[in-house]
DNA sequence: GCAAAAGTGTTCGGGTTACACCCATGA
DNA sequence: TCATGGGTGTAACCCGAACACTTTTGC
């Protein structure tokens, strides 16, 4: 028996049930032209409904685990990944997300720095895809992607978050193409650098990346806080 | 026997119930001053846990409703209001924010304008209090109205939102005393007449307010949006 | 030397801030 | 006429956009 064929005024009646799902992003370089691109990890459904179409990484809240925790935890167990940068991002709970039952998704999102991203246990059923290019996803989840890229836009324009996307040691040409990935637009390289140079927690290192067949640019850190668990400030509240 | 009494290792086997609520704010005049101040309804528990706190509006969500219908039912059902500005604020999942049970809670935050604050049912567990002057809540509903806070000051900072406190037609000198109440400092009455009057959707009236003791000003009009149901966007991202 | 990107200097214009000053009403 | 806020004008200042120009490497 299939879970469509419940009852539906009894189904009706049946507690709404709760999830915890995230998006994550990473960045990887595009096939194409080599540069980087917005990436993120999807699983594939095992089980109705939506069986064997891909979805976020989620799964059940544990009664004695926190939100953030479970966020953690279900990412951990079905992707084998751990980010560092992690943040609710909304609850979904419209009555058609799902067909079947009732659910309530609390969402989080988070990014990945490479290191982080080569833990994911890819296979048949765990893959990367580009965040621009996603096919039908299971569940809302092509909407929840959507606002976690505006959400990640809209924060980027601000503050402090495209370092959660490199490694520990970038040039400030790098942080510029992830903003010129995420914003999809142009940025000029003589202003960008001063503003970088001018917000709070970038350090310069006296390191210099060589190898490439131009002068060699300097090594910067990013040496400013990570949202842990009570970090509820970093949502923020601009009028759209 | 009281719910505290029920044994632990059994209850953190149960599914977290959820509940929606909603901080709720409006203008009223200061005792003191005159001037407009943040004020809340607040709703007496009735039941354990926190028998005889005050407590944010809320309740349990119904399988049929969305969120936002279950925080406007809850909220018409508890106080009488119905705000026509409600938008999403936070999941609170902690393990510890209430006794005897697991509980996750969907926040939603609106204003009301003068006319639909005297709609509230007011009795003797339903009443306004003083945002910046509250006692101790029940469950972590003080945390949650911090946040709240939090959230409508930094989104003052921005968009249209103030006009959602106040009636139809208003001037601007009332505009900017809403906006000296919430962030609490002084603003220069030219430069933020300008300000306005450069921001869309405020139109001019033909109509002037009497009866002031100096030069009658004139009054204008919201002409903007509201949020409707599936307004996720106003949520937005800035760094602290 | 040449190409290419790193990095610096400078100008321009729009928007915010500070503050002087005039206007229209009630009493 | 005076007090009181409504409303206008203006100069200083700040900051980002645009862009010319110098520097340092690989080839």
């Amino acid at each position: 028996m299939s879970p469509t064929s419940a009852n539906v005024s009894e189904r009706s009646q049946e507690p709404p049930s709760l999830a915890i799902s995230t998006v994550i992003f990473g960045l990887r370089p595009s096939e194409a032209s080599g540069r980087p691109t917005l990436w993120l990890p999807l699983v594939r459904r095992i089980r109705q409904p939506y069986l064997g179409q891909w979805a976020l990484p989620g799964g059940p809240l544990a009664p004695s685990e926190s939100l953030q925790d479970a966020a953690s935890r279900n990412l951990l167990e079905t992707t084998g990944l751990a980010p560092r940068y992690l943040e609710q991002l909304y609850a979904f709970g419209g009555l058609h997300r799902s067909v079947g039952q009732r659910l309530v998704s609390i969402v989080y999102w988070a990014l990945v720095q490479p290191d982080e991203a080569e833990l994911t246990r890819e296979s048949e059923n765990v893959r990367w895809f580009r965040a621009d290019r996603l096919e039908r996803l299971a569940f809302d989840h092509n909407d929840i992607v959507e606002y976690a890229l505006w959400r990640l836009r809209n924060k980027m324009e601000y503050g402090s978050i495209a370092y959660h996307l490199l490694g520990e040691r970038f040039t400030l040409a790098q942080v510029r193409e992830v903003y010129e990935a995420v914003l999809d637009k142009q940025l000029d390289p003589a202003n960008f650098r001063r503003q970088l140079r001018a917000t709070p927690h970038i350090e310069a290192t006296d390191e210099y990346l060589t190898g490439t067949r131009h002068r060699p640019p300097r090594l910067y850190r990013y040496a400013g806080p990570v949202p842990d668990g009570s970090t509820r400030q970093s949502q923020a509240v601009r009028a759209p």
